[in-house]
RNA sequence: GGGCUUGUAGCUCAGGUGGUUAGAGCGCUACACUGAUAAUGUAGAGGUCCGUGGUUCGAGUCCACGCAGGCCCA
């Protein structure tokens, strides 16, 4: 094996992570990443399981990518982390897109297709993309255990989340009550939030909108509305756009910071004097400015304009406990019929938009459910034939027979026309029977209702009121809101002590635990668990018929134990054995086949499952426990936490991350099953990962055609320019616009120099033999300046990198690479010291110096690819191969840092405080701004860095900045081509010292005065300052001031050129002489033969004889350039590998050069 | 409607605890430099720091109210 370093012409970054990838795979190095961290100390992620029925996109790279570096960083730190994939498997999307494929609808499962069919399908469909994912997972060096993933349909998995929920149900912690959700009479089901969000859902429509006139309970707590006396009744307004909803009104809602106005006007309809209340902002709504003005007492029926007078203002919370008469009698509360009908608080009363009042009833509106559970307020409702409690409202959307026989009743008293003669049966709250709205007597159950109310003096406005509203996506028809019985988790039990240890989690960015998490946890509700589908864990609760006796079923174990009962209490069951745990693999716990194990009660009742199915988030954040699945031993033991072998040491989390958008998801379920279950957080780091836009910052989205193709993008640029950029852009919590240019821009850059910087150590390093030798460090004394400087810096890089990756801040981690590798590696170390590596006179000799050379660089260069190695792990695992493929035995041997061969494998680097250096750090930034100056200067006067000139001067207002710039001096020197720098002091009596006010520190003394005294700094002169800095204080107008108290800066030195900037000042001495221009001269020369050699293709360490035609020496400065020809022309020769230069006589194949005003014509030949 | 979040150069982003000339990279223009060369340097153009008020001697920074975008939820 050869010793040398690779050198390569160019890159292929694709093709180099390929090679490094298949290198990863054949060594198996992802294993033992983790298997040689065996008893150290763990670091435990969960991976947040992706569902396969998609297929992946490039924000998928970004997520993977924030796992990905923490876990390896953590790593290199010394820790085993074990990281096992999973899969997503149940929930409505792929039950969606089975649906899509099969051409059917919810309605068809169980009838033109079985439910073992369609599951089935549903198992084969989720891992339709699964080959894709593994891929992208392998293509951009995610490293997962693929090779024993979770995956949340295996029985041993559904087993476990049964376990749990058994465990929830022993505590009391489950139970089925009701919520109030979107329901589709027409398609008899209820809606997923899903469902109401596919487009078209929501649609414009008018409805009829009513202002109902609630008359007020005269009593202690109303009085103060009968003052003055009112002329008619007094009257709550509420406003609703469902009629249909008001014989079920239970209670009015106000919000209790709202202003309301009490006034006496008469009612449109009726003619009649009332007083109403309605919320003040919205008076001009209902009342005319005229009206205002008019006299009450001169209202007579048929006037255009109403009159009105305000009464008096009161405050929402005047009105709270207010009774009111029943809007619509025709049926009572069931219960607590002594709470209803009161006026109630609600914060989600607004007054944008009607009366500022709400009518509330509770069995019609999520708002109204909850405000009337936390005020006790009943609903309205009956009792069915079996002696159920159900809403007033059936399932097919129409009003019981006791509402509609009332409203029958009405429509013929009041003598509506409708068109056709309505049953008591025929009052559907929508139109779900399909009925001619074009007949012109047609009247919907809103409108009938609304008739009611203004022939009953209890409507005070009745309009059409055109607004979006959810329709059924299958039947097209307008949603009800309605009761639904659900199974819960009783989160809100444990809400206070989920708020409590979320405070002890690491949020990244905080905002996100603190704000969008703290917050919803303070208004936390039970967890709504029931989903009425098919594919997904089955709810393990078996109940009679009757509902009254219940069982929850914790194993299969003890679902064989009650089967058995169940078949000696004569219940037929499928064959029990199928149940023995030997089985459990091959058992399946959905449906169909779990709804065919019949129980037996304690009073001999048959028990059926509960069809219900559990919310697949729960499969989700049930994870850390369900991902080991269940230990019989210890289940049989009655073990608090009877899981498998890897559960050990694996919980809580050290780490998770995911988008933002699983704020309530899998973060929220991950907690609240960890606090439910085990008073646990469930992680304690946490990214939230912001999203990834397009790069006009629009979602990407099929339809926009924006969406960026991972595997394409892998492919293009590679995977650690992706990754880089990513992390580089912007932190990862905020949303990415994800533009290729800066892709490219990062491989260009950061990649592109660092490849050449590795270039170029390995070009000089095989040219003069050296090999890194672990043992035998470059000692102190013989590293140079630079060599120091490079090194401090590198601690300090070391420092800010770890601290970054400790504190969740990769993009500070991937910035500050970044800048030590262009920024101070390239482009000042290497630029500066290309001579030292480059010394053709010397090549293949090591010096001490070159050495120390090459050791720095090395260092540099090797950790580098280990600080990078977390985010851009290909390029860097390639960087530290080719640094130390060839010292691997020797290191293995020796048992040095470098014998792993992988940088992944290794052990992260300490910062070593004896190599930092920050005065020297200070010393280097005050050259790197001299010479830019006087870069600057040069390019004003137009004299470039080849021609020397003799010195820069350099103002000296403090002694300690003349110490820091001569320990620089000689790089300064070299860098901008002078030859000496000259100190000024104020000896020199060239100085103009200005004085700036310290505004931070006179700010705190003098308050007010600052504008004074600093007018009196900025005022004064030259010989003020020199005998302020001498005596230490000067007093003028009245203020004594000190050195401090001001910034002291030299601007301007008369009679030179000078360049000024943040207290730096620097002047030039512009003289040219006949030497310096010479010797200027004379590397103008090298330079061109420079470019001679390159364009002749020469290699670097080829031989070469010049001759140049003296021809061409003869006009201009030629007979200058002879002379430096002569004077330098052993310089010349070393620099450009000449073995001569020669000036000839009539040269035959000269090239013509330019130089300056010269076309010199040379020749040039290679020595073999 | 609520919670959270963002707004700084044409683009992508930096700008502890308030301090008076607001920075970087990319892009653009010009000129240089270079045996690392698809790199580099210097200079130039480019800014109502989203707006309006307020606190303060002093606000990109702190406070209030808005405007616009994003996410989550109603």
């Amino acid at each position: 094996m050869t010793e040398k370093y690779p050198e390569f012409g160019q890159i292929d970054y694709p093709r180099l992570a390929a090679e490094i990838l298949a290198y990863w795979e054949h060594e198996n190095i992802f294993e033992k990443s983790v298997n040689n961290r065996q008893g150290a100390h763990a670091f435990t992620f969960y991976e947040g399981p992706p569902s396969a029925n998609g297929t992946p996109g490039i924000h998928h790279v970004m997520a993977r990518t924030i796992k990905d570096i923490f876990c390896r960083f953590k790593t290199l730190q010394g820790y085993q982390v074990k990281r096992k994939g999973g899969w997503d498997t149940h929930g409505l999307p792929v039950e969606l897109q089975v649906e899509k494929q099969l051409g059917i609808t919810k309605e068809d499962i169980g009838k033109t297709i079985s439910i073992a069919e369609y599951n089935q399908k549903c198992r084969e469909t989720v891992m339709m993309y699964k080959d894709q994912w593994d891929d992208l997972t392998r293509k951009m060096g995610y490293w997962v255990d693929l090779k024993h993933p979770y995956i949340t349909y295996e029985p041993a998995y559904i087993e476990t989340l049964w376990w749990l929920l058994k465990q929830l149900y022993n505590k009391g912690l489950l139970y089925k009550g009701y919520t109030i959700q979107p329901y589709s009479p027409a398609a008899g089901t209820g809606l997923s939030s899903h469902e109401l969000n596919l487009p078209g859902t929501y649609k414009t429509v008018k409805d009829t909108s009513v202002v109902a006139q609630f008359k007020v309970i005269r009593n202690a707590r109303s009085e103060f509305l009968f003052q003055p006396e009112p002329a008619g009744g007094v009257f709550i307004l509420a406003w609703t756009t469902t009629p249909w909803t008001l014989p079920s009104n239970t209670a009015l809602a106000v919000g209790e910071n709202i202003r309301y106005t009490v006034a006496d006007t008469y009612n449109p309809y009726t003619h009649v004097p009332v007083r109403v209340v309605l919320a003040s902002q919205l008076l001009t709504k209902y009342f005319s400015e005229k009206g205002a003005n008019i006299d009450l007492a001169g209202y007579k029926p048929g006037d255009k304009v109403i009159p009105w007078k305000a009464v008096k203002e009161i405050q929402g919370s005047d009105l709270t406990g207010i009774r009111y008469e029943q809007l619509m009698p025709y049926l009572q509360p069931l219960h607590h019929a002594e709470n209803a009908f009161q006026v109630v608080a609600g914060d989600f009363v607004t007054t944008d938009e009607g009366t500022g009042i709400v009518h509330t009833s509770p069995t019609f509106g999520a708002d109204d459910f909850r405000v009337a559970r936390q005020y006790n307020i009943p609903p309205l409702t009956v009792r069915d034939e079996a002696g159920n409690e159900v809403p007033v409202v059936d399932r097919k959307g129409k009003f019981v027979r006791a509402i509609g026989e009332k409203l029958k009743e009405a429509v013929e008293k009041y003598g509506i026309k409708t068109h056709r003669v309505l049953a008591a049966d025929d009052f559907y709250v929508k139109n779900y029977t399909n009925e001619d709205e074009s007949h012109p007597d047609y009247k919907s159950t809103d409108v009938i209702i609304s008739i009611i109310l203004k022939e009953e003096n209890k409507a005070f406005r009745v309009e059409k009121y055109e607004h979006t509203y959810p329709h059924c996506w299958r039947t097209d028809k307008p949603v009800l809101y309605y009761p639904l019985d659900s199974w819960f988790i009783r989160t809100t039990a444990l809400k206070d002590r989920m708020a409590e240890l979320n405070r002890t989690i690491n949020w990244k960015p905080e905002s996100t635990g603190t704000g969008r998490f703290g917050n919803w946890l303070e208004n936390l509700v039970d967890w709504n668990l029931s989903r009425s589908r098919y594919w997904g864990t089955p709810l393990p609760v078996w109940r009679t018929a009757d509902g009254r006796e219940e069982k929850c079923i914790g194993s299969i174990d003890e679902l064989r134990e009650e089967v058995n009962k169940a078949i000696a209490a004569g219940i037929e069951n499928p064959n029990p054995d199928l149940l023995l745990r030997e089985n459990l693999h091959q058992l399946d716990l959905h449906r169909p086949y779990v709804d065919e194990w019949v129980l037996v009660s304690e009073t001999g009742k048959p028990m059926y499952r509960e069809s219900d199915l559990v919310d697949v988030w729960f499969d989700s954040g049930a994870m850390p426990y369900a991902q080991w699945g269940l230990n019989p031993g210890l289940l049989a033991q009655n073990h608090s936490q009877p899981f498998n072998e890897g559960w050990n040491g694996a919980f809580p989390a050290d780490f998770i991350s995911e988008g933002v958008d699983q704020t309530r998801g899998w973060f929220f379920t991950l907690h609240a099953l960890a606090v439910l279950l085990f008073d646990s957080v469930a992680f304690k780091n946490v990214v939230s990962t912001g999203l990834l836009l397009d790069k006009d910052g629009n979602k990407m989205s099929k339809r926009l055609g924006n969406v960026i193709n991972p595997f394409e993008t892998l492919e293009k640029y590679g995977p650690d320019a992706v990754r880089w950029y990513m992390i580089e852009n912007a932190p990862p919590w905020e949303n990415l616009r994800f533009n290729l240019a800066g892709v490219e821009e990062v491989q260009r850059k950061f990649f592109g120099t660092l490849f050449n910087t590795y270039s170029f150590f390995a070009l000089y390093a095989n040219i003069d033999g050296y090999i890194k030798d672990e043992l035998n460090n470059s000692s102190p004394e013989a590293l140079t300046l630079l060599d120091r400087w490079i090194l401090s810096r590198l601690q300090e890089l070391i420092t800010t990198v770890t601290r970054a990756y400790n504190e969740y801040e990769p993009t500070r981690a991937v910035r500050a690479i970044q800048e030590f590798v262009c920024d101070h590696l390239s482009n000042w170390y290497v630029r500066l010291n290309r001579k030292r590596f480059w010394q053709p006179a010397t090549r293949g000799e090591l010096s001490a110096d070159k050495k120390a050379a090459y050791d720095t660089l090395f260092n540099c260069l090797a950790v580098t690819a280990q600080l990078m190695s977390p985010v851009a792990p290909f390029m860097a695992e390639w960087l530290y191969k080719n640094l130390t493929d060839n010292i691997r035995q020797k290191a293995k041997a020796h048992n040095t840092p470098l014998r792993f061969e992988s940088v992944h494998l290794t052990t992260l680097v300490q910062p070593e405080a004896q190599y930092r250096d920050e005065e020297l750090e200070k010393s280097m930034d005050y050259a790197q701004r001299i010479c830019s100056m006087v870069h600057a200067l040069r390019k004003s006067s137009k004299i470039k860095v080849r021609t020397p000139l003799h010195r820069i001067l350099l103002p000296v207002t403090d002694d300690r900045f003349a110490a820091r710039v001569r320990m620089v001096e000689n790089i300064i020197k070299a860098e901008v081509n002078v030859k000496t720098v000259e100190y000024l002091d104020d000896a020199s009596g060239l100085l103009i010292k200005k004085a700036k006010p310290n505004f931070a520190r006179l700010g705190k003394m003098y308050g007010a005065r600052v504008k004074d005294v600093s007018a009196v700094i900025q005022g004064l002169s030259h010989q003020e300052i020199v005998q302020l800095e001498k005596s230490g204080s000067l007093k003028k107008h009245g203020f004594e001031l000190t050195p401090d108290d001001l910034i002291v800066s030299t601007e301007d030195i008369p009679g030179w050129l000078v360049a000024s900037e943040n207290q730096l000042t620097v002047a030039l001495d512009v003289t040219l002489t006949q030497e310096l221009k010479q010797e200027g001269l004379a590397r103008d020369f090298v330079n061109r033969i420079q470019n001679l050699r390159k364009d002749m293709g020469f290699a670097v360490l080829d031989k070469i004889a010049i001759e140049v035609d003296r021809k061409s020496l003869a006009n201009g400065d030629g007979a200058l350039l002879m002379d430096a020809l002569n004077h330098y022309n052993e310089y010349i020769r070393t620099e450009t590998q000449a073995l001569s230069l020669e000036i000839c006589e009539g040269l035959a194949h000269a090239m013509p050069v330019q130089l300056d005003n010269l076309v010199l014509n040379i020749n040039i030949k290679l020595c073999s």
